[in-house]
DNA sequence: CTAGGGTTAG
């Protein structure tokens, strides 16, 4: 009540009465500094300076108090003056400029500080300068300053004071040496509830998940008492975990507790739930937030984006700006994803200029979502734009644009940019090699395949797993050496999966191996007995030898097990519009002059060399039904659409929820010759850029 | 008169 009636009878600066003790400044300067009032500070700075003191002591606590006030609002310069004209320092005066600069982002400043201040040797740190400076280790990363510090601490035997002892715990978690902090959080007694939130979330950020589950098991059998943070960083715990049993029980355990939900809580149960697939659960939490900001915005949105519901993280989007929240680097990120998602090219662009009107361009997440979104909407060209263009790359940044070229069957490019990437030392990771050898895979550089993931692999320290021997595998097919690759298969002690298996199995089809084919199919179906893929290929596989008998015997098969072949789902972008198109289905408006699209163009490649892949068709009909049924696949509908429709002269984009068929792909080849357009078909797989008749996969996929 | 931990992206 002081303060307000203070505040307003002396808003500007005039004489204070003499009432006004010493006492009652050195406490306004602290409210001062606390609410970050800096006029109210000035004014009680000028008061002082017309007061004479009564002792040195004196001068020197109501100087920290000014220190004090002025490092709080950010006023370094008028607190490091204050400082040097001190005739006499204590350690509050030297601790109060060091957390002034530690909080005003000059980390640095706060070690030149402590040095200068032990060169001095008058005054022994006492735990409030080592709670400061080790937080400014924390800060800038600098761990050797951190561990000198550390052994300071121990001489000094200041470790008791919880402060020092999360100080330096935090210290060594953010300086990655998760081996020093779980050392400090061991061997020191006394963890408190900052103690329990640092490791866990340390340890979490690092990827020790099963680490963090140990330690979050230790704090509930211990008895401290949960706060906010404690709950966030639990619940992040469970949705790395992707544990939603676990996540269930804290979300319980807030109810029985009582504990008030804040944006932070929310917005990480909105996100655990969102990424344990729990939608329903994720949107209760929101609408159940009152004060919504750009954070828990932007955690519903994801939400639905990780569940496939494109559309309404849209509408969330539009909402969010409607209630005038301003989408911040990661809303962005997220829609961006979106896009790439959908390989929504058009709204991807024009997220990219909101984005560079907003100056939100130099994010290093912006670059990545952007690279991320032009490779998967078919443009890896801006993709490489973006990449080019960027002040700050980290690991992601190289990992999308090396998986990116990759994808489009850009070997060369991808392995370019692995060599910049190594030429910038930043260091590759697992993610960065599947990337590599896939493009050595599409390159056919079989000995380059072997060199990367038996030297570099192992120079770098990334441990191969099976992603990487899959491409090796498919490296060694793509070369024509299946009995090789059948051989690294059963020498390689690794734990092949279903995916590895079928790119041998494919391997076999488009090779005509039909004998190590059936070995190989036998090998999945032990694995998964329902496996789609493998009985289409199988099928497949029987129809170009001309067995007849096995293609029936595959059809019997997949009745008896109830299998049903997914339906082709194709889509294409033209002006703001996504146009669905499904195998076999009539309901597009246009459905009729479509399908006479398709018979024309079909009759202006026959002459050409396409042949109808009738063999490949699953249905019991005649021939010349089968034929029909082809000319109905998905991608060459959207593919037939986009030519009547889409702006002329430019590229047609088609996105495919399937792998691509042997039949349209040669279709489509002769279609972008005889039409002299560039087409792009993003399949379940990889994408294929048809242009004169060819097409960027080598006729490989 | 001085000190510590958290939410959304990949």
């Amino acid at each position: 009540m002081f303060k307000v009636q203070f505040m307003s009878i002396h808003a500007r600066p005039r004489p204070i009465s003499h009432s006004c003790t010493l006492e009652k400044t050195k406490y306004l300067l602290k409210v001062s500094a606390d609410t970050r009032n800096l006029k109210l500070g000035k004014v009680l700075h000028g008061q002082l300076i017309k007061r004479s003191a009564e002792s040195i002591e004196d001068v020197v606590i109501q100087s920290n108090s000014l220190i004090n006030h002025y490092a709080k609002c950010r006023q370094m310069s008028l607190a490091c003056q204050l400082f040097d004209r001190m005739l006499e320092r204590n350690l509050v005066s030297w601790s109060s400029l060091m957390a002034g600069y530690l909080h005003s982002g000059l980390s640095s400043e706060v070690l030149r500080l402590f040095k200068t201040m032990n060169l001095d040797g008058t005054l022994q740190p006492n735990e409030y300068i080592f709670t400061t400076v080790i937080s400014s280790c924390s800060d800038i990363r600098a761990l050797e300053e951190g561990k000198q510090c550390h052994c300071y601490v121990l001489k000094s035997g200041l470790l008791s004071y919880s402060y020092v002892k999360n100080a330096l715990l935090y210290m060594y978690s953010s300086c990655s040496d998760v081996q020093g902090a779980f050392e400090v959080f061991e061997t020191v007694s006394g963890s408190d509830i900052l103690s329990y939130n640092s490791m866990i979330h340390g340890l979490l950020e690092h990827g020790y998940l099963n680490k963090a589950l140990e330690v979050l098991i230790k704090m509930v059998s211990e008895p401290v008492v949960w706060d906010n943070i404690t709950y966030v960083t639990v619940i992040n715990l469970c949705k790395h975990l992707k544990d939603l049993n676990l996540g269930l029980q804290i979300h319980n355990r807030i109810f029985r507790t009582g504990l008030k939900l804040d944006v932070f809580i929310c917005s990480a149960i909105i996100d655990m739930y969102g990424k344990c697939g729990k939608i329903f659960s994720a949107r209760n939490v929101f609408d159940g937030l009152c004060n919504h900001n750009v954070v828990s915005w932007t955690a519903i949105m994801d939400a639905y984006i990780q569940n496939g519901c494109f559309e309404e993280a849209f509408n969330l989007f539009i909402q969010m700006e409607r209630k005038g929240v301003l989408p911040n680097e990661c809303t962005y990120a997220v829609i961006l994803n979106s896009c790439a998602e959908l390989s929504s090219l058009r709204h991807g662009d024009v997220l990219n200029a909101r984005i560079k009107k907003s100056g939100l361009s130099d994010y290093v997440i912006i670059g990545n979502a952007l690279i991320n979104m032009y490779s998967k909407s078919g443009d890896v060209e801006s993709g490489h734009q973006v990449f080019s263009d960027m002040t700050y790359r980290d690991i992601i940044t190289w990992n999308s644009m090396i998986s990116g070229y990759s994808h489009h069957g850009l070997g060369r490019e991808a392995l370019e940019v692995f060599q910049n990437m190594l030429a910038a030392e930043e260091a590759p990771n697992y993610v960065t090699f599947v990337g590599v050898l896939s493009a050595c895979g599409h390159l056919g550089l079989v000995d380059k395949g072997f060199y990367y993931l038996n030297q570099i692999m192992k120079g770098t320290g990334v441990t191969p797993g099976v992603e990487h021997y899959t491409c090796i595998v498919g490296l060694l097919c793509r070369a024509g050496l299946l009995k090789e690759a059948e051989s690294f298969m059963r020498s390689t002690p690794v734990k092949w999966d279903v995916v590895a298996w079928r790119t041998l199995l494919n391997a076999c089809h488009i090779q005509g191996n039909f004998g190590l084919g059936k070995k190989v199919a036998e090998t999945i179906l032990e694995l998964d007995p329902d496996d789609v893929g493998t009985y289409i290929l199988l099928s497949n596989m029987y129809a170009k030898a001309r067995r007849w008998d096995g293609v029936a015997k595959i059809r019997k098969l997949m009745r008896g097990r109830n299998i049903k072949k997914e339906p082709g789902v194709s889509w294409i972008e033209i002006r703001n519009n996504i146009h669905v198109f499904v195998s076999e289905d009539k309901k597009h408006p246009h459905s009729s002059q479509i399908h006479e699209k398709v018979s024309e163009l079909l009759s202006l490649i026959k002459p050409l060399g396409y042949v109808p892949r009738i063999d490949t068709v699953l249905h019991d009909v005649e021939d010349e039904q089968k034929e029909e049924y082809l000319s109905y696949h998905s991608e060459k509908l959207a593919v037939a659409y986009g030519l009547m429709i889409a702006p002329i002269g430019g590229p047609i984009r088609v996105i495919k929820n399937l792998r691509m068929c042997d039949d349209c792909h040669c279709a489509i080849k002769l279609i972008s010759m005889v039409t002299n357009r560039k087409i792009i078909i993003r399949d379940a797989n990889r994408f294929h850029c048809f242009k004169n008749g060819s097409c960027s996969c080598g006729e490989y996929w």
